[in-house]
RNA sequence: GCCGCGUUCGUCUAACGGUUAGGACACUAGGUUUUCAUCCUAGCAAUAGGGGUUCGAUUCCCCUACGUGGUACCA
């Protein structure tokens, strides 16, 4: 394959792209990037009623912020514009009109109440959601059952009217899936599919088919939830002469729910406690928001239903352009789990330059007020770094480093404290006035003191350390003292003396 | 209901007819850290069920079960 593979991502701005689009948008970046062909954003907007001000443009930072950036695109332009399905409606009718000119599509003015009493009349147990098909379609409002000058008058008179494919009798409908193999249908059971809506507008059927062709696309990466509909348009790409060229397509496996059953959904985020939404959208927090490291989430989808045929599971997306093979995408659906996306984030959090990672810890620190410089956040950041997970866990961590600790655990030394021990500290105090200011230092003198006093090692580091940091927890204790300097150590220690 | 797609440890997955069915997450235990986290070591844990085909099936075929998607003038 050479450069003219081109794939594109296609998403209706309907609200924010969740985990799976995110993935689609993914799998088709990688497969043309590996291919060195072009990945395109095209916008298909041709639902008016479900149309979300924003949206476009939060798909479009969304795939920013993963680094999936296309080269043609609605903001960007290109040789095969515009990028918005609603700019480019004066496409759709004319091939819709050819169809129904060589047989394959009929005008349909049948109302929505017309369509009721059809399903309403042929509802049975057997056959619970009648269709519009080769078996209702001769007893419809259409120009198969009018004649010639009735279908003409009434689209003289502008009546609102569909266009619907004419679905052929007795054909296997079958198609080379890049994942699935061979997919066949019986076109019996497909239904009439409206293919031109009464406001003039395509629907996605008619759209996809279109617009690919036009764009010039050569493979496509779809979801699961396509299969369906997929014989439709392999009809419709024969039907407008254009089989020889076709796309090759993919049906990616869905992304489902970490417990119960079905498709992850932008609700099971806010019951489940985890983000499906790369960035905030609607009041829902997303991954950016939450402290994810931007290549670690994308590693992280790219893993779900995949993998290179190694044991490795860390890639960057220029490994990942590098390895990425459409034959080892999984069939099943995958359910999510945000373990291992927490688990992916701490990795890529620990691997990570210490200053590649201080403009992030930064933004998290002056949410929390505490402004600091880099010269004095670096240092610190390098001894906490292997402890957070997620990017603002960097404030728990660091605060103590900058500020006497607010909330002091008292109770983890509950009962061991005693004359001795505050003895023992006024003695530690007067004698680091005047040592030389190193860890190295401070733990030598710190246990020889000790022994002096007849203390026990393991009974004065641990309250040392809560008077220093608050609790049990941080890196090594003459490592925070050595940073905190003399002055800092005193004012903390003596508070308990 | 009908149609499509799918089914390996709890979860994500490897093994494209021959392996003690491998790895990762999670979990458990031990070690390191005189704290916690990290880190190291070990452990736990799977081929949905039934028929074929084959010298041999996780792997190929059929049936059943289960899951999932579709069945709109939504995408």
């Amino acid at each position: 394959m050479s450069d003219n593979v081109r794939l594109r991502f296609a998403p209706s701005p309907t609200g924010g792209l969740h985990l799976g689009g995110v993935r689609t948008a993914l799998f088709s970046y990688l497969f043309a990037k590996h291919h060195h062909g072009a990945f395109v954003l095209r916008i298909e907007d041709t639902d008016r009623n479900r149309f979300v001000e924003g949206a476009e443009e939060y798909i479009t930072n969304s795939l920013v912020w993963c680094g999936i950036v296309p080269d043609e695109s609605p903001e960007k332009g290109g040789d095969y514009g515009p990028y918005r399905q609603s700019e480019r409606k004066a496409n759709y009718r004319q091939y819709a009109e050819q169809l129904v000119e060589n047989g394959y599509a009929y005008y349909a003015f049948d109302t929505k109440e017309d369509l009721e009493k059809m399903r309403a009349d042929f509802k049975s147990d057997t056959n619970p959601s009648p269709q519009y098909d080769k078996t209702t379609r001769m007893s419809m409002n259409n120009s198969l059952t009018l004649s010639a000058e009735e279908t003409t008058k009434l689209l003289d008179t502008n009546t609102p009217h569909v266009i619907r494919i004419k679905v052929p009798e007795n054909e296997s409908i079958r198609f080379n899936d890049m994942i699935r193999g061979d997919i066949a249908n019986d076109s019996n059971l497909l239904d009439d599919k409206v293919l031109l809506k009464a406001d003039n507008m395509p629907t996605y059927h008619l759209a996809v088919v279109i617009d690919d062709y036009l764009m010039k696309i050569s493979h496509v990466f779809r979801g699961e939830e396509w299969l369906p509909s997929a014989p439709i348009h392999v009809l419709l790409w024969k039907y407008l002469g254009w089989e020889d060229i076709a796309p090759q397509w993919a049906h990616l496996p869905l992304i489902l729910k970490p417990d119960g059953k079905g498709k992850l959904s932008k609700r099971d985020g806010e019951r489940l406690g985890f983000p499906v939404f790369p960035l905030s959208w609607d009041g829902h927090e997303g991954y950016k928001e939450r402290g994810f490291l931007a290549d670690a989430f994308v590693n992280m989808l790219a893993a779900l239903g995949w993998n290179d045929g190694t044991e490795n599971e860390m890639f960057s997306l220029a490994e990942l352009i590098e390895k990425f093979d459409s034959t080892r995408i999984n069939k099943a659906g995958a359910k999510f789990n945000y373990e291992k996306a927490l688990w992916y984030n701490a990795e890529y959090v620990k691997q990570k330059e210490a200053a590649e990672l201080l403009p992030a810890v930064q933004l998290e620190l002056k949410k929390a007020g505490l402004a600091k410089s880099d010269e004095e956040v670096l240092p610190v950041l390098k001894m906490v770094q292997e402890r957070i997970t997620l990017l603002p866990d960097a404030v728990k961590e660091m605060h103590y480093f900058f500020q006497q600790p607010t909330d002091v655990d008292e109770q983890s030394i509950q009962g061991k404290w005693s004359d001795a021990h505050a003895t023992f500290y006024a003695a530690l105090l007067d004698h680091w006035g005047s040592i030389d200011w190193n860890k190295e230092s401070l733990e030598t003198t710190f246990k020889e003191i000790a022994k002096a006093q007849e203390m026990k090692i393991g009974a004065v580091m641990l309250p040392f350390r809560v008077m220093l940091v608050g609790g049990k927890f941080g890196p090594g204790v003459f490592d925070i003292a050595q940073f905190l300097g003399f002055e800092e150590v005193k004012a903390r220690v003596s508070k308990y003396l």
